[in-house]
DNA sequence: CGTCATCCATACATTTTTGTATAGCCAGTC
DNA sequence: GACTGGCTATACAAAAATGTATGGATGACG
């Protein structure tokens, strides 16, 4: 334990696998090339490991030094954390906190309760970042966070919300251009706009409804709101929050009986509890989503 | 982004934080005292923070300094995760891997396991650490591990096990004592050796019974070792994991008809997949704890 | 009440780290 | 084929960090 590894040459390590170069790296930094070189130099020499395959272009990065990336990001998400949490003050509710919210969410809902919030702590300043990764909270990389699923992790303070309901919807200029949809079979000759299958809270949403298959969406993307921003030009039928139909009634709800309950939870880290920043824009989510709910 | 902390100071921090004193933290180190001094002040003026109280007796950390405590753990964590990791070869089975393991399962189930684990990969260290948060794997404090719950970090590979069975035990001598109880309400007037409702998945495992209370154990134990042992050494009655009754049948089984399932998954970080050593031993625990149900 | 051990803060010499400048190498491009 | 702009590696001077030594202050202990 004595002869540990310098913290900071992880610090230009990463900087060097970002930027694909010493040179950038330094630019990025503010150091000078050789400084970056010699830390690659001594990280190498501590981890006996080969790190990057140099040349003139630039360096690689070879597998084991892709191997560490994700360490070493998360050192960095932890380093950026101290930082943000230094500056709050433990007294007057202000500092800056990450939130981490799901793209649909992020965009369509949290700018009304972020704004009411603002007005309440106008010390806090809110960083918005859109990723439904569990992984990022205990990674650090956000303070608070809506999930999808419900936590498991002790760790976490957890509040639940309740279910968003998830409908099908459609523009009224595409019903009425293609007639409306009597049963569920129907769809199969309507243009269908995909979810992405890859997120696991949506692959156990849909786990009783067999009909689903990629093959049948006429506009797949990874993005939600692609997908909302598709149906309300009227592409065609796709899912859409109920909740977020009805605040701006401008899609008209196809098969009412299909219906998917989306698990809605507002997830903090327990180290933050004293943190009055994050703790008050926790409260202020748990109200506002759940009279976006109501 | 130009003029972000020095790591090495979040280094010298912890370092600080946990020893008490400069001083303490400098020989923990291998560092001068007022290389550490010049660290926290450094460190503190980027932070805008005061983080020690200083005294002559040594430095009180303030509420500030604690609260940054767990970023600076998680810190520490990943840079040993990069340790580990730099120096386990890509290509060959070696490397050091620490495996994260409930302390029953550590101590009653592990050493067959390892023992067998051992000569099929001589070239791997297994560190093995006695914890039950599922947190540890998240913040890198752990390579893989066994969990009692179902993980639902996406970033985390699992493989279901299938459910322990959980039954009540007592040593024959006890029972020849005190005669054998014969429904559920004769425990009461038992010794009874209680478990650790603070653990979530007991928690959740014992919802459906509703007898259980903490007044009723005649001996309580956070450690479910302790409890076994007392157990064994005929306290009175408690529970042991039924396969383990069965491989060394030194315990007898008291109303059968009380069973609690405890799901067992093998779990680690999806990052360590391409690590000859994680993949290795993962598979050797997910052989090895099916044939301990078995 | 003095002794001793422990602690932090400071001053100064030394070592280490860093930056500047330069040379060399490769890949485009005119 | 020379030119330009990107890169790394090396040499050397400047700057920064470190270690040593010392002073002062507190608490434990006989």
């Amino acid at each position: 334990m004595d002869d540990e590894t310098d913290w900071q040459h992880y610090r230009s390590f990463l900087a060097v696998l970002e930027e694909g170069s010493l040179s950038a790296a330094a630019r990025s930094l503010g150091l000078a090339q050789p400084t970056l070189g010699r830390h690659v130099q001594l990280l190498e020499a501590a981890l006996g490991t080969t790190l990057f395959t140099r040349s003139p272009t630039g360096l690689a990065a070879t597998d084991a030094a892709k191997a560490l990336r994700p360490f070493v990001e998360s050192m960095r998400a932890s380093a950026q954390a101290i930082d943000r949490h230094a500056h709050a003050s433990r007294d007057t509710v202000a500092g800056t906190v990450r939130l981490g919210v799901s793209e649909v969410i992020g965009i369509e809902v949290m700018p009304a309760i972020l704004a009411s919030f603002r007005q309440a702590c106008p010390g806090v300043v809110v960083e918005l970042v859109l990723s439904d990764r569990n992984q990022d909270l205990l990674q650090r990389d956000a303070d608070v966070a809506v999930r999808m699923v419900a936590p498991v992790q002790e760790a976490l303070l957890a509040r639940r919300i309740g279910a968003i309901e998830l409908g099908l919807y459609a523009h009224p200029s595409y019903l009425e251009r293609r007639g409306e949809p009597r049963q569920v079979s129907d769809l199969a000759s309507y243009d269908l706009v995909g979810f992405d299958e890859a997120l696991p809270y949506i692959r156990r949403m849909s786990a009783g409804m067999p009909p689903w298959h990629r093959d049948m969406f006429a506009l797949r993307s990874n993005s939600n709101v692609v997908q909302l921003a598709a149906v309300r030009a009227g592409f065609g039928i796709g899912f859409c929050q109920v909740p977020l139909a009805i605040r701006e009634p401008v899609l008209a709800r196809v098969l009412p009986s299909v219906s998917l309950p989306l698990e809605c939870w507002v997830v903090m880290h327990g180290d933050l509890r004293s943190q009055p920043a994050c703790k008050a824009l926790f409260d202020a989510l748990v109200e506002g989503l759940l009279s976006y709910l109501a």
